[in-house]
DNA sequence: CAGGTTATGTCACGCAGTGTCAAAATGGAA
DNA sequence: TTCCATTTTGACACTGCGTGACATAACCTG
């Protein structure tokens, strides 16, 4: 168990799938060690060279407990995903009316990827395994889709649209583009800022506000 | 085998992997057919509800010979991808420096997408189905991923940047996210033209040539 | 008809993911 | 302490995707 910077060491973020209430056997692991475990070995030898039943035998756990805890093998680099919505969507909500929907939108993104400053290196490498590995970076589009929804349907309830007309559509998608634009540019320059990347990337790609 | 504006019945698009050359056994399928196939029983009974194995057994093929065809399940629904990613590339190096750029862009994604009427039908069913199932919409984002690529290349060249600067990565997730918020669009609404939302989408998502 | 070529079929394997059920390990009640 | 309910784990079996190896079928040419 790494002693310093590990993920999921703080609290929030990792939801727990198992109980934490009174009797019954003790869970042998958590979600987060799981993770930081499997994290370790991907960065180490690859996503694919990397076996479930390695990382459980990592933690000393079989490989159906595994499964009890991440539904595949690529979500255990999204445990920290229901945390970082949460923080998007709260954002999204405190929205003042008169704030421009760009400035929502910006501290909202910028809210949700915040993280201590000793988790930067895990972030980092988390992220270069996302867009360095095909058969992540295929299952993070259906996490992305998620983020998607949720800025699609912050614009449509504060413009009065369906969430199904082009515009708040477009808005999702720009707000996803972004955000990976951003990671894409902070990856490939490493002693860049995240944070002015989105700025910046939010900046081009945001649409104009419908007038009236 | 359907009668009618079934895809892949037209020449170009689909590449053929098995070599057209002189002698040999002849092949008993090809990827046009497998593809045709395969959307039928998708649409009749979902991605996941079908097996290879009975996509094979629909031609009349081994479970071995799909995979000589398409690497994986999911790229049975690309089979014209390459082709549409040909177009896209030919027009945006048709483009005229004179012409603005967004214009190109345009002209570019839309003859990427274009098809013969009657395969309109097929089109729709193949969106729907990529937007609605998971796991096809996992594997779409490696796809997804050529478009970007091609886009951010074609606006590094013509503004004198590197690929890994944040503004030529921005416009080709721009035009990635305007053409999937277009197809969205497009699906939620039968009764609306592709063409016109795209358009759009690209209209609002597209940021501005800079200055100079 | 022999020989080269190309596609196919068969078999075997590793690994992801899932369902089922028995066993282990706790806390609390009798 | 003993029994019981609760919760997690482990063991097992199974489907399905994807891959490698190798033999075989079907074609064309000389």
């Amino acid at each position: 168990m790494p002693a310093n910077g590990s993920p999921g060491d703080h609290d929030g973020g990792v939801t727990d799938l198992i109980s934490s209430s009174t009797g019954g056997r003790p869970a042998a692991t958590s979600a987060a060690e799981l993770a930081s475990a499997a994290q370790r070995l991907f960065v180490a030898q690859g996503f694919q060279q990397t076996s479930i039943e390695e990382i459980a035998a990592e933690v000393g756990v079989s490989r159906r407990t595994f499964f009890r805890y991440f539904p595949t093998k690529a979500d255990v680099l999204w445990a920290e995903s229901p945390a970082e919505l949460g923080r998007l969507r709260a954002t999204l909500a405190e929205g003042d009316a008169a704030t421009p929907y760009e400035d929502i939108v910006v501290a909202a993104v910028l809210a949700a990827l915040s993280w201590a400053p000793e988790h930067e290196v895990w972030a980092r490498q988390r992220a270069a395994l996302i867009f360095s590995t095909p058969a992540v970076q295929a299952h993070a589009a259906l996490v992305f889709g998620q983020w998607r929804a949720v800025a699609t349907e912050f614009v449509a309830r504060r413009w009065n649209l369906a969430a199904s007309d082009l515009l708040p559509v477009a808005v999702g998608h720009a707000v996803l583009a972004a955000t990976l634009a951003a990671h894409e540019h902070w990856i490939a320059h490493p002693g860049s800022d995240l944070a002015a990347a989105l700025r910046e990337a939010l900046g081009l790609l945001l649409p104009a506000a419908p007038r009236g």
